[in-house]
DNA sequence: CTGAAAGCGCTTACAG
DNA sequence: CTGAAAGCGCTTACAG
């Protein structure tokens, strides 16, 4: 089946191909019927547009804002973003697609508001953003939908939102995942220490899900039949923390695991360390400290969610959505990669 | 700095763009000096042609040949490529690629003979190869070489060729992954089984780099301190290889862990299984049989090497060649991937 | 409200 | 050996 072209839709309309492309790109300046008519003919021949003669007309650049928190070396899941973003945007090539960075301090409602209005100004295509603050995010969504700017979601999802799609971490199969490692390794009696490490104002969401996931994996396939202890610890100073877990510890002599499920591992690899611990121990994220630990055989495993592929696979969605106005899927997670001393050389 | 077009070239150069053109695709019909001319302006201007007008003009549809082993049910491995391949193909729309897949059977060099004999009676603008039967895969490459058809080696890499590009597996890596997951579950005194289960004329070459990258990780990292056995069996017959195992574990009741170095793992799990023996194995590539026994907790982790991107990427990488006539990088070792039953759930 | 023309950068005949 | 023209499918002024 041969390529339709907006030549044959307007031979067959009777009208010329200028007025084709005004209904097609609403230009408005049509004569209701004239459009209707276009309109079906186009449906009914199912037109697509050529995108490789638009871009060499048009030499249009696709401007993409991405909102997301500002990574840093003690955050590398978010400072690995912007790389599967280049990636992307070299893989695009030769289409033009720019960047416009708007990166914000986590957790800093001023800040991401700030940078919302950025964006607002800005006018850009499309946005890709981490919608981690949840009351804010639906607010800037509604004003994008009122300028008909298409948004995707990374790393969170939330409701009542137009997002064009999303595209993040299966949180529950990662708590799985984690526990099927720990299960491997340690002795079936042996109990196992669920540590919940998180500031408030964290992400919660994904914690639980991860927690809901690893216990899961104990009810219908884990080995395992010691205890689990689950303790929240809701700062991350490392006085607090040790002292938190000495009196665990001085409670329980048959610990034989740990698991930490936020991205804090390093945390609780270093308190570890310093009671020369033999306990398994493993985490959350691929970040600078956690793998110093990873390499010094403290942490074991590490689950990490691919944020490169992550917000790689946002930007080709994007642009696909700007250049087609089409999405072949609406929501994908993120395959679960598990890594260890060996895995990890590439850091 | 703006895009230099051969309207540019023609210019500075004092012909036309016609001209300009004939020189750049060396279609003959010019004077040399205006050759010499044109081709030094085009050189110092940094040309480099627009492949949107390009692809617009001559809709060329890229025909690039895939020479592999044909996958099957229990050959995965060689099934998932396609599937990367088509992953590529997709990603390159708008610009065309058509693939013409010439499976041969593994092992079998005549069927591989005639499928080369194909290719270059279509002569293709590029090729993909798994240059698996060494011999017969140079002198191919050489008659591709004469053909000026470029090719891109995956899964096996050979010296003394042109080849573009090389993408597969980095086996020593994955030997070592093996080796520190066994060295996780495994108590430091327990000794290790190696097994070499591959018929003759199997890539040997992969497994020795595999069990060099087991071995090595014991060396420099391992706490396991058992002895590490090992023992080729050069058929895959399930009753020999019980009777070899049977003798073997007879002599050795200390083993606590057994690594397979090939895809094969499945048959010694058959007769882990049948023993029922609590050892821990390890193996590579994720195959159905194996997935089988990895869901059964007998297959305690599968070394994987992604295959599916591995083609994808060759795929790319050759468009970028054919299009470009540059290419980034030479060799690419794909990441080692690591499997077990909870991130095998997409199967 | 509608159509005809020019142009994006390149390639492909064709004329000389 | 070289140049001028037409065309790929689309968009963008411009004229009516």
């Amino acid at each position: 089946m041969k390529q339709v072209r907006i030549k044959d839709i307007a031979q067959k309309a009777n009208v010329s191909i200028g007025t084709v492309d005004r209904v097609l790109h609403n230009r408005g300046e049509v004569a209701p019927k004239t459009r209707e008519k276009v309109l079906s003919i186009a449906k009914e021949m199912n037109y697509q547009p050529n995108i490789v003669a638009q871009a060499l007309t048009t030499r249009k650049t696709y401007r993409i804002s991405v909102l997301i928190p500002r990574g840093g070396n003690d955050n590398i899941y978010w400072l690995s973003h912007p790389k599967g973003i280049e990636k992307a945007v070299k893989e695009l090539h030769p289409f033009l697609v720019e960047i416009d960075y708007c990166l914000f301090e986590l957790h800093n409602e001023a800040d991401f508001l700030k940078r919302t209005e950025d964006i607002l100004n800005n006018l850009p295509d499309g946005v890709i953003l981490a919608p981690i603050l949840k009351k804010e995010a639906i607010q800037f969504c509604k004003k994008l939908d009122s300028q008909k700017i298409p948004y995707i979601f990374i790393d969170t999802f939330i409701d009542q939102t137009n997002c064009v799609s999303f595209i993040g971490e299966d949180a529950f199969q990662g708590g799985r995942v984690a526990a099927s490692l720990i299960d491997y390794g340690l002795p079936a009696e042996k109990d196992i220490l669920i540590v919940n490490l998180a500031k408030d104002l964290e992400n919660t969401q994904h914690l639980n899900r991860r927690n809901q996931g690893f216990l899961s994996y104990f009810l219908d396939s884990g080995k395992n039949t010691g205890m689990k202890i689950t303790v929240e610890i809701p700062v991350t100073e490392q006085s607090v923390v040790d002292q938190k877990l000495d009196s665990i510890f001085q409670q329980n002599a048959n610990i034989g695991a740990i698991l930490v499920s936020s991205a804090k591992t390093h945390v609780i690899a270093r308190y570890v360390e310093k009671r020369d611990l033999k306990t398994i121990l493993v985490g959350y994220e691929v970040t600078k400290k956690n793998v110093e630990y990873l390499k010094k055989g403290i942490i074991h495993f590490l689950i990490g969610q691919k944020p490169m592929e992550q917000s790689e696979k946002a930007v080709k969605r994007l642009f696909e959505f700007l250049t087609t106005h089409s999405i072949s899927l609406e929501h994908e997670f993120q395959p679960v990669e598990i890594i260890n001393t060996e895995t990890i050389t590439m850091f």
